[in-house]
DNA sequence: CTATGTGAATTTATTCACAGCA
DNA sequence: TGCTGTGAATAAATTCACATAG
């Protein structure tokens, strides 16, 4: 693993990052500082220079930090530099809002499968994608996909986490709403959206 | 704020924690100890003693957990012995997911209101809610709708968020990429599912 | 004898303060 | 002068080890 030394709460916060220089870049901006990066980004200076002190020298003293420069470079860390294609397994409602999903994109993440158990989607075309039979997971071996995306109801959801390691997924990203276990090699991301939204609950202030 | 010794990131997990003790209580358990449910969460258990030492007293030496107060003590924390409504504003494909997503009602909450600017969409009714001009928003002042759900395009998020602000929402759930100002008293979590894609690669051993 | 609850030790992350460069 | 980069200080979270209760 590359740049080993880079702290968690550093690597989740470098997405963020990303998102932000975009937004620079399309704005035609070349430098930023991290006092106006940290502003727009809702942020403080420090943590900014801190994070990126870890993987160093982006930055110039007196000017800022250059931003065609800093994204190459984050995006090399997260080795978002090179494309890569996922396999969509549930097409229900969150699938399908998922496969519409503009986000990944950003990121160089195309998704290049889509599976579903339901005959009557099996077939169809949705954004792009064919619908298959989800007994078909095994081809994605061949098919130069290592990232699946299970977005089925919980029941089946450690039974389809199972089927897409067997079919040699590096990475997994878990919209259903529980615990699935995978051999340690396997790097797994819940998404439960429920959870997010039941902790706001205790931030809001009492009427 | 109650409890407010409580660490955030114990404030974190305490969702995690209730959908696994729900999960016990269905299946018919009356009481867990540390080391099983952390088993089940895929956790340690003396993160978890060390969790719910912090409002203490739910556990018996010897037996464990008892599921039934340790349920109610959390739901009591997080404010989600109180039902909460809730207004989504954009009814696309992910509006329409979240409209659908069940995972709503297991925390007691109901999205009591939708709201889009398509004029096609205006007046028609999904999942028993039916679609709002977003020129009504004011009204929810009046409905006891305390909490937002942004579901739109990145363009509109921060005016949204302005109107739901003016709208007296004191918590509001953010799917949209990009970082909102709101003023200090209201509450916002976002959820960027890109944002985590992003950083599962770098998790990801190299093939 | 099993499992909780918690002080203490350790690790990790945040914040500060300032030296040094353009 | 303005802004970066980083050691040092502080704060927070995790982990451990064990006394204590049923």
């Amino acid at each position: 693993m590359r740049y080993r030394k880079i702290p968690d709460e550093t690597v989740r916060r470098l997405p963020i990052y990303l998102r932000g220089l975009l937004f620079c870049s399309q704005q035609g901006q070349q430098n930023i500082s991290s006092n106006t990066f940290a502003d727009l980004l809702g942020t403080n200076a420090w943590q900014i220079r801190k994070d990126f002190s870890y993987f160093g020298g982006f930055g110039t003293p007196g000017v800022g930090y250059d931003i065609k420069k800093l994204t190459r470079e984050i995006n090399k860390i997260l080795r978002l530099d090179v494309g890569h294609r996922a396999a969509l397994v549930g097409v229900g409602n969150l699938g399908s809002a998922v496969l519409a999903y503009p986000g990944f994109k950003t990121y160089s993440f195309e998704i290049a499968a889509a599976f579903d158990t339901d005959p009557r989607k099996i077939g169809r075309k949705v954004n792009n994608v064919i619908i298959e039979d989800i007994a078909n997971i095994g081809t994605l071996k061949k098919r130069n996909i290592d990232l699946g995306i299970i977005a089925v109801p919980r029941k089946a959801a450690q039974e389809i986490a199972n089927a897409l390691v067997q079919a040699g997924m590096k990475g997994i990203l878990n919209f259903s709403s529980c615990y699935i276990v995978v051999p340690r090699k396997v790097k797994v991301i819940t998404i439960d959206i429920a959870m997010d939204l039941a902790r706001l609950p205790y931030y809001m202030p009492i009427r």
